[in-house]
DNA sequence: TTATGTAGGTTCTTTTTTGGAACCTTTAGG
DNA sequence: CCTAAAGGTTCCAAAAAAGAACCTACATAA
């Protein structure tokens, strides 16, 4: 299977997958998370080529999670802002940079602190159900397939 | 910078990535997730080339996500488990799924369902503070950078 | 007027990584 | 002896990424 052909996949991590799961992509939302909008900013800080940071910002406009503003005519200069669609990313990269941080830091310990500013807290993420607040593991997950996919998945 | 430079990096995503970020590695660990467990069937469920599975599978176990485990001798048969550093990426590939259930889905909706066992509603998953117990935006998330990196994080 | 700088890319060539298919090993069963 | 299953490995061609150079539009300064 090629990558894209993920995006035809009847499975939701591969359709995202599709959208944000290479080399670079997550990297590049990362930073936009921390505030980083230009072209030229995100090419220094991670080190990418430009040429691939060109086609992964143009993918992640074309599906709506960057969008291109124009925060200036002659010359024209645009930025990428995140839109509400890429802001929904933010757990993911939240629980990656947390799971680096447990498993993967070195003695120095975890390169950023994240905190919560309502509390004030180091942030510690955790995943909950919506509908009752509880604390959810993969064990208390059961999954079920939707009746109209019943033909293509096993 | 190639992927194995990644895990050089001062950023826990960078190092994380390094480990599970790649083009197949997330969907294994989904497939894990659902309950499977063999080198077979997870090739034909994804159709990955065995040569790529089984680079994965043993980068995996030499992260201890997975871990390899005999289950019968004559003829010898392993099987790949999750660990507990393993079930802790869970919420990532949750929220990763739900994003595509929510943005990428067609008319028949997410293909698979995911309940709540204790409460037996549809999963919403919410990332929340531990501390709190709040719900957490990214606009609710400070960053520090941790004095210890200060002289290679701008 | 020419030179220098900056933001935001594109083009070109060389390495790396994948995809695809075939092949290998151990053991069981007929 | 032949076939089948599980769990891989090997080989080659195709696709993607790295690295570096180049391009465009405008601004400023000499």
């Amino acid at each position: 299977m090629r990558w894209q052909e993920l995006d035809q996949q009847p499975c939701s991590l591969a359709r995202t997958l599709a959208v944000v799961g290479d080399r670079w992509t997550l990297l590049v939302l990362r930073d936009a998370f921390l505030g980083v909008r230009r072209f030229e900013e995100f090419q220094s800080r991670l080190g990418v080529t430009r040429h691939v940071l060109s086609d992964r910002l143009g993918k992640l406009v074309a599906h709506s999670v960057l969008e291109k503003r124009v925060y200036q005519e002659r010359p024209r200069r645009q930025e990428y802002r995140l839109t509400e669609r890429g802001r929904e990313l933010h757990p993911v990269i939240l629980h990656l940079v947390q799971w680096g941080d447990r498993h993967l830091a070195d003695e120095r310990g975890a390169p950023l602190f994240h905190r919560h500013r309502q509390c004030g807290h180091r942030l510690q993420a955790r995943l909950t159900c919506a509908d009752c607040g509880e604390n959810v593991e993969a064990r208390d997950v059961d999954v079920e397939v939707n009746p109209a996919f019943a033909d293509v998945l096993s």
